[in-house]
RNA sequence: CGGGAUGUAGCGUAGCCCGGUUAUCGCGCCUGGUUUGGGACCAGGAGGUCGCAAGUUCGAAUCUUGCCAUCCCGACCA
């Protein structure tokens, strides 16, 4: 009984740190708001690095990387990009320590290697991006440009949590620019669908498109556009964001183009990105209070093995078939770990991989050998069954298959209980405080209404779905009239 | 950054109010043995700047001050 959990009912925030913690994926660090990223967890950002990374090579992105540091000057260039991130940016002003005269064994900034000009570290890569674009766009020839970076961000939160909201994060952003704003804007939507797809696809987590109003927009965006999941407490968390930049970069930075025609013209941007949160989002959306419950197909471990033997001999008759076993797996395509460490026992292991999430473990011990059988037991419902060794592999992958679609379906019947309709003020208070989710409410349009519901309630609006239905209604708030529904909820 | 709580071995903890020998217990770890179908047992052993730094004192885990970290509530968070 080393790792108990806290339970979501007793305390939900301390479930969510003890699963990171014990399910061994994060170590808090000696740097304020920073986090080791251990191996279990760093594995699980491979497994959705490499799927991303596939995908926006299939729309026709390449990678590149660009520069951690980011001149003040060129900082400030997109006024309204630079005011938005300005109040939690780390700033580099020195480029040299020297041993303390006063205090030996310590160093101190040597305050003559003070820098002409400081340097930002980038809370998000517009600016340098921007700047070098400028000298390789010139012709219509030269558009799309289609980019993507695989970097780490930093961003000064006063509050941090664990994969949620560090002070470093790790993220990809794709930042393109087009020769017409019809080509961004249809950029912006398909990177937005490549997110959707892949929270749903891979992640197993149901998200809701939809663009975020004018006070939740992007600094130095036209429009953002997001992925919205929901919780398991009835919180939103913002999972991805797709933004379309019109042509401020390009006119704050200079970046024009020739048509066809002989004609300049500003180039017309995009950017989109997700972090390391998307691991938070896939812990609290469909973890339990045993541990972790990891898709299949973004899990590190996807089968784990587990021996049961009395005596060497049982041992050695078991490796010998577990080992074909494995091969057949392997074969497969199937992530397999066969754990015959002899100092935990079964039940250990049993306890262990189940608070890491592993979705599929086979047990099998000398009694299954005579029976010529396997025990299979599936994570998420903890469900028990036999297999026969005879095409065991197409079962696991069928059964993997059936997991990936069970959570999935489990987190989308939730989501969808709690998205629920108000059409008055009282209602809409009592949904925040009681059932809680996401509410869908008539807003009427302006930032005022909405500062004020999120004064009021902490409440914001996360987004207007895509696919709303037009409908006529009032305000919650102000009682003026309203086209549509906006989703309102408390977010991470 | 404001309010609250916490910090003793890798983890969880007793001791603190009321200062006084080698700082308690459990898990884990190491060695040997017995074990192994849901978190094994026996024996022996290792492991500690009591969050950090000052101060008070003959003497500080214990008292005082400052700082740091984590959690909770705010503020903040494209």
């Amino acid at each position: 009984m080393s790792k108990e959990i806290t339970s979501r009912a007793d305390d939900y925030s301390q479930w969510y740190n003890d699963l990171i913690i014990k399910g061994g994926l994060a170590d808090y660090s000696a740097v304020r708001g920073c986090m080791v990223i251990k191996p279990y967890g760093y594995a699980i950002w491979e497994n959705m690095r490499d799927e991303l990374d596939r995908m926006f090579k299939e729309t026709g992105h390449e990678n590149a990387y660009f520069p951690l540091f980011v001149p003040k000057s060129l900082f400030e260039t997109e006024e309204k990009n630079a005011e938005g991130f300005a109040k939690e940016c780390a700033i580099v002003t020195h480029y040299r320590l020297k041993t303390d005269p006063d205090n030996k064994g310590k160093l101190i900034v040597d305050p003559e290697a003070k820098l002409e000009e400081e340097l930002v570290i980038r809370p998000t890569s517009e600016a340098i991006i921007w700047n070098t674009y400028k000298g390789w766009i010139q012709s219509y020839r030269d558009l799309p440009l289609l980019i993507n970076q695989w970097a780490n961000v930093v961003r000064w939160e006063m509050r941090t949590r664990l994969f949620l909201r560090t002070t470093e994060f790790l993220w990809q952003e794709g930042h393109t620019a087009h020769a017409t704003q019809q080509e961004a804007i249809d950029e912006t939507v398909q990177m937005l669908n490549v997110y959707a797809t892949f929270a749903e696809n891979f992640m197993a987590m149901p998200v809701i498109k939809g663009v975020k109003s004018a006070n939740e927009r992007f600094a130095g965006a036209e429009d953002t556009y997001c992925i919205e999941a929901m919780m398991q407490d009835g919180k939103a968390l913002q999972a991805g964001t797709s933004h379309f930049l019109g042509q401020n970069f390009a006119k704050a930075f200079d970046v024009k183009f020739a048509d066809k025609d002989n004609r300049l013209d500003y180039v017309w941007a995009t950017s989109w990105g997700v972090s390391t949160r998307l691991i938070g989002a896939l812990v609290m959306a469909h973890s339990d209070d045993q541990g972790l419950i990891l898709p299949p197909k973004l899990a590190p471990i996807q089968v784990v093995i587990v021996p049961i033997f009395k005596g060497e001999e049982q041992k050695l008759l078991i490796d010998e078939k577990v080992k074909s076993l494995q091969k057949q797996l392997k074969a497969a395509g199937i992530k397999v770990k066969y754990d015959d460490k002899d100092n935990n026992r079964p039940g250990w292991k049993f306890a262990e991989y189940e608070m890491k999430g592993v979705p599929v473990r086979i047990a099998i011990g000398a009694r299954d050998i005579t029976n010529n059988v396997v025990e299979v037991a599936r994570r998420d419902t903890k469900e028990k069954m036999s297999m026969g060794f005879e095409g065991l592999a197409e079962n696991i992958i069928k059964l993997l298959s059936d997991i990936q679609a069970a959570i999935y379906s489990k987190a989308k019947v939730f989501r969808d209980e709690h998205i629920t309709n108000a059409d008055s003020w009282d209602e809409f208070i009592q949904l925040l405080d009681g059932k809680t989710g996401f509410i869908a409410a008539h807003w009427d349009g302006t930032s005022e209404t909405e500062d004020k519901i999120k004064e009021l309630t902490k409440a914001t609006i996360r987004c207007i779905p895509l696919n709303n239905k037009p409908e006529e209604g009032k305000c919650i708030l102000s009682g003026k009239p309203s086209t549509q529904r906006a989703l309102f909820a408390r977010a991470y």
